[in-house]
DNA sequence: AATTATTGTTGTGTTAACACAACAATAACG
DNA sequence: CGTTATTGTTGTGTTAACACAACAATAATT
């Protein structure tokens, strides 16, 4: 399991404490996710996703992401 | 957490047991799932929606879904 | 009516997703 | 330089999402 959780995060211009307490975990949980160390519940990611106001799939993927590089030369 | 996994199943014509072997879970899970009795992994949520090719807040949402009388009379 | 498929219920066991604590390493800032 | 914020690591404990088995109840099929 992909996740674009720390890219999303920093560009919002949290830290991992304060994306923590907005999605309501402890925010070692979040390094866990970050670092794919394990995979979130439905429940989590789907508090996630609502947070940055993207879908689902924006942020978790069973394959890899493309690099942002590659993502905004295509749009 | 709200899901309509047996609207889109039957829909389907799927049984649980053909859909649990589709995304490699046992038959009382997908039981479990649809009547609430407790709530997927993100994994299973998007094998389910790969499943009948959705986006996966099509499926699962906090908030109840509209009726699917609602949803046509809408579209 | 008999058989088979589907669903629901109960129970037991395992594993991984969490919580929480403590501390080290590094980065940012006064 | 000293302080503070951020991240990473390790460890322990709890809970819920699973697997699996057995069986009852109902629906569908022959």
């Amino acid at each position: 399991m992909y996740n674009r959780i720390a890219l999303f995060r920093t560009e919002a211009g949290l830290s991992r404490k304060d994306l923590a307490e907005a999605v309501d975990v402890n925010p070692q949980t979040i390094g866990y996710l970050e670092r794919g160390d394990y995979k979130p519940s439905l429940e989590l990611a789907m508090k996630i996703a609502a947070q940055f106001d993207v879908p689902i799939e924006l942020i978790f993927s069973f394959t890899p992401f493309e690099s942002v590089a590659d993502a905004l030369r295509r749009s």
